[in-house]
DNA sequence: CCAGAATAGCTAACATTGTTAGCCTGTCAA
DNA sequence: TTGACAGGCTAACAATGTTAGCTATTCTGG
């Protein structure tokens, strides 16, 4: 069960609808069983007939995230002069217009056995292309930028920060770099 | 050396000591005010004596782990021929040394009401200094390591990624910017 | 030197959380 | 027709942070 499942049900699938939609009106504390199930019709102890527990509810967001970054990712780079500088501004864009799911999705250690397969390499993939296929460099550029957004979210600069421009530094800097082709 | 918190009464900071240990023994999970309590021979309520909630607790924390930060930055400095690379070391160290330390001081927002005053601009400024004074490019660097290091952590990188390439890419990529003297 | 306040512990209890056990009802295949 | 099972339900449990209210010790002012 645990191995290869992330084929969710039909029902499960909704649920983890529900749970999204209820995480970004309410937060992370709002994401609790009773008020899933209350938002669903139906009483908490239900939804243990469709998910296991709560990691893997937020498991199923999890891959719904990955599932639409991916798709602002590919929306971004149709037609891009400069990927790099596309791909950031939809990242940043993704965060800020979803907060709490960019936060689930990337605040903890990730148990990817209950992940929907495939999804996360899927996100992943156009920043690797984004910067020549050169995997240290593209790790580099995901941390920079994972790093600014979370650090904006979180607010942990200075209020007076100009962010535009840090962001703007440090994406020149990556864009300076040349890249290397490297084992993939 | 270690400027303690003002605001904090003797027992206080004994009390967020022990804490701070119990955190780093058995991780965020472990971090009960039972189990404190416990540690502490007395019984959970009495915290409350000293600490106004757990929230209050955590600062004091955090506020320990900016004092030890500042402390092992001031260290990589002494006599180092590169900053930088001397200053991404030892933070790269420091979180991994610590690491449920390190999460609790960076993933959540920040009440910097409850911190000890200065702390955290005493463990920002050397990474100002180590990039020339430049605002921007300190932000952005420091997004880098931040990235990097929580990303590592939380083991989002691929098992078999080199990361010692990563942050050397990053890093030559931040070190060939020329610094920008900005407001300060 | 004593009275009262402050300090710092205690027990009992509460609401909220994730979760389990066990029951019931409707649907549908054999 | 019957029996499995899908999917709901209630009741309950343990753990969490937290509050109320009691008590014993210590400090302090007159």
């Amino acid at each position: 069960m645990t191995t290869t499942d992330a084929a969710l049900t039909p029902r499960a699938r909704e649920i983890a609808g529900a749970a999204l939609e209820l995480l970004e009106a309410e937060g992370p504390e709002g994401l609790t069983m009773r008020r899933l199930a209350a938002r669903l019709g139906i009483r908490a102890p239900s939804i243990y007939k469709h998910l296991p527990d709560k990691e893997a509810l937020e498991a199923a967001i999890i891959s719904l995230g990955f599932e639409r970054q991916a798709d602002a990712f590919a929306g971004a780079l149709e037609g891009a002069d400069d990927p790099l500088t596309a791909l950031a501004r939809v990242y940043r864009e993704f965060a800020h217009g979803h907060p709490h799911l960019y936060r689930l999705m990337t605040e903890r250690e990730l148990n990817r056995t209950l992940l929907t397969p495939g999804v996360e390499q899927r996100a992943a993939l156009p920043v690797h292309e984004a910067v020549g296929g050169d995997a240290d460099l593209a790790r580099a550029t995901w941390a920079f930028a994972h790093g600014m957004t979370i650090l904006e979210l979180d607010r942990r600069f200075p209020p007076d920060a100009d962010l535009d421009a840090a962001w703007q530094r440090g994406l020149d800097a990556f864009r300076s770099v040349k890249p290397r082709r490297n084992r993939d």
